[in-house]
Order: C-alpha cells, then sequence, then structure tokens
DNA sequence: TTTTGTTATACTTGACTGAGTATATCGAAA
DNA sequence: TTTCGATATACTCAGTCAAGTATAACAAAA
C-alpha cells in the first residue's frame, strides 16, 4: 500500500537568533558520517558538495559546547571522520523528535494533505 | 520564569517535490488575514512586503483544490480578504499539528539545546 | 621518502529569491 | 462620476547561499 500523496514534513530546526544552529540537514549528515566514517563519503550520499558538509560541521562543532564530529586526517585511508559522544546523544535525541512529531501529526496531515492537487 | 535558551521550532513543511505547499510562513500569513482582514495589514504585521505576501497567497491558493484566502476589491474600505472554511480547515489542522508537536519534542528539546553554547 | 585519500580552508561564480517599483483593476460611497 | 484604499500583476535589482575550484596539511603504509 503505497501513498503518493504529500506529506507534512517535520523539520525540527534549532535557531539562536542569528544561525541555524541544528535542522533535518545537518542531522541527516550525522547520521550518514556515523554510518561510512567519512565526511567526504555522507557527502555525496546527499548529494552535497564536500565543502558545504564540511562547512555545516565546522558551524556545528562552534555551535556546542563541544564538538560533534571529529575528523582524522592521515593515515592509510587518507582520515576519517566519526560522531563524539555528544554528537551521538545529540543525534539520537534529534531522531526520537523527529519521530514522535510523525506519529503526533499523521491524522491532521493526511487531512490536509488531500486537500492538496 | 522566562528561559533565553533557544528551544527547537517545529517546521511543518507540506512540500510536493517541486513547491513548498505549505508551512509555517503561509500559516502565519494566513493566520494574521484571519485576524486583521486584510492581506496589506497582515503582511505588514509580518514585516513582509505586500507583492511577497500576496504571491504567496496566489501559490497557495493554486496548490489546493479550493482557494484557502478569499480577496474582495473595490468598496468603501477599498477592499479585503477573508479565508474560507477551506482555509479556516487547513490553518486549524496546521495549528493543532504545531501545538502537539511542540509538546511532544519538550523533554528531548530542553536536553539538546543545554548542549548549545 | 613517495604514495594515497582524506580532512581543512580560502576564494570565485552563478542561481535563486525576496524587495522594490510601477501600474491596472475594482466597486461602494460621497 | 470622482475618490479611495485595497487587491492583482508584471517587471527589475541586489543580496544571499551553495557549488565549484584550488590547494595545503596530514600520517600511516609501502
Amino acid at each position: 500500500m503505497k501513498s503518493d500523496t504529500p506529506r507534512f514534513d517535520p523539520r525540527l530546526r534549532l535557531d539562536n537568533g542569528n544561525n541555524k544552529v541544528f535542522g533535518p540537514g545537518k542531522a541527516e549528515l550525522l547520521k550518514l558520517i556515523a554510518e561510512m566514517g567519512s565526511i567526504r563519503t555522507a557527502a555525496k550520499a546527499m548529494s552535497m558538495s564536500y565543502n558545504r558538509a564540511w562547512t555545516l560541521i565546522r558551524d556545528t562543532n562552534d555551535f556546542f559546547t563541544k564538538p560533534l564530529v571529529q575528523g582524522n586526517r592521515g593515515g592509510k585511508a587518507g582520515g576519517g571522520a566519526s560522531l563524539t559522544k555528544t554528537g551521538e546523544a545529540v543525534l539520537k535525541a534529534y531522531l526520537r523528535m523527529d519521530k514522535q512529531c510523525r506519529q503526533v501529526i499523521s491524522k491532521d496531515s493526511k487531512k490536509i494533505s488531500s486537500l492538496v492537487k
């Protein structure tokens, strides 16, 4: 049973007034880095330039009291990146929020979607 | 008890692939139009140009099977705008979703926010 | 000490987007 | 029939943001 009717997407964003501290994009990026162990590979998986990904991570690391991503240069494989404990905690909490939101909006989301062309 | 710690904002967006069909901006605009009875006044209240507001409404009306906003030209007051039944229904459902999301994310939102500089 | 593939960083360019501007349209009331 | 303040619509312009490009730094292994 597949539905191609568009549904609401809860885009949870944390903003500090001037900057987009954390949102769905950074969450997805963190998730992919955790899975793949590389900023470069994660960026490619999102069809995002490495530059953009790196900039997002640099900013993210700056916004929090402790960095969320740790990068490692050199070595046989050239290097890699992984989530810190803090990064894992933030990602986990974010994913939980996202899931819960999708659950509570389900009914109204369908209702509104049914009125869309 | 006021807290100036930034919190997550659930930005519920309905997307049809190419277009942002409905989201927090249009919801706010509809809400203000309902309250004020005018696109112009509502736009000003959001520090938004009338043009921008009108364009958003035109698109919104196009996206749905029935228009959400009805504009009236002429008359003593020059005209005005109001929500249709559909518009009221969509806005009401959206606001309900928004409220429920804020409730379910409360705990995790605080948790993540506490890690922000 | 050369190779390798990644992270780290600066700079330039092009596309998108909203603001601004201008103008036409409308219809009730004066 | 003139006025009035709003809706309705088409343009142009500037600022923002991401993509692209280029290059340095790095450290383990061959």
